[in-house]
DNA sequence: CTCTTGATCTTCT
DNA sequence: GAAGATCAAGAGC
């Protein structure tokens, strides 16, 4: 396999960087992952950072992959959990961007978000699903399944996928354990109606790499 | 394939 | 006390 060099849980922030892509696996058109995202790339709208979220690699503690899904939220949509305020919980999406976010999620999984927008909007991305390249046998030995298409394919899957916890939250964007890097082409996007809510259901903030078979969901055509 | 349901617990009302 | 930015398993078609 080409990504033999499977990562302990040991942390190798920038063990990346001399990495060949891992996926020669299932033909993806996704891009090779380009130079660092820096925490002003998520200083603008939420609305603008979502879709060009769509190609970037993601990875913490060296494992992750190519950013295939995401949702935008935001303060003035009822569907965000910063719409009714700062609480203990939500109180990063009131910070400055590019800062962490991770709740959790039916009392079982963890869900992850970055930080958008001045400080004071209160604006994240939720991270919704990864097409995985990097660590791979980490992400089945945490998931206990084998199947690629299974490990990252959702909120609460990639988080377990990751090791993503609420340890995680606030944490900067742009240093380890986290690390983003841009993508090198722009892929085409499609976008949808957001999953799982029953608030501003009909809002079209779902965004995803068009014909990936990492998606959560597939996008209605 | 689609639909339904249980698990499990934090947060906010 | 209810709801929730989810997932996996089981039933039915």
């Amino acid at each position: 396999m080409a990504w033999s060099g499977e990562l302990s849980s040991q942390f190798r922030p920038d063990s990346h960087l001399k990495m060949a892509p891992a996926s020669k696996s299932a033909g993806t058109a996704a891009p090779a992952p380009g130079k660092p995202l820096k925490r002003a790339f998520f200083d603008r709208s939420v609305h603008e950072v979502a879709p060009d979220l769509i190609g970037a690699t993601f990875l913490v503690g060296g494992v992750g992959g190519i950013i295939v899904e995401v949702e935008a939220y935001h303060h003035t949509d009822p569907a965000a959990h910063s719409y009714r305020g700062p609480t203990p919980r939500n109180r990063v999406m009131f910070g400055p961007a590019g800062f962490s976010y991770v709740y959790r999620s039916y009392g079982i999984h963890w869900c992850a978000n970055f930080v958008c927008e001045e400080e004071g909007s209160a604006s994240a991305v939720l991270i919704r699903a990864l097409e995985p390249t990097h660590g791979l046998a980490a992400m089945r030995r945490r998931r206990g399944v084998d199947e690629v298409r299974a490990l990252c394919s959702g909120p609460g899957k990639l988080c377990e996928a990751l090791g993503i916890t609420i340890k995680h939250s606030e944490l900067p964007l742009d240093r380890p354990p986290i690390a983003l890097f841009a993508r090198t082409a722009t892929p085409e996007i499609v976008a949808g109606v957001r999953i799982g809510i029953t608030k501003a259901v009909e809002l079209p903030w779902r965004y995803g790499l068009k014909g990936s078979k990492f998606l959560s969901k597939r996008f209605p055509r």
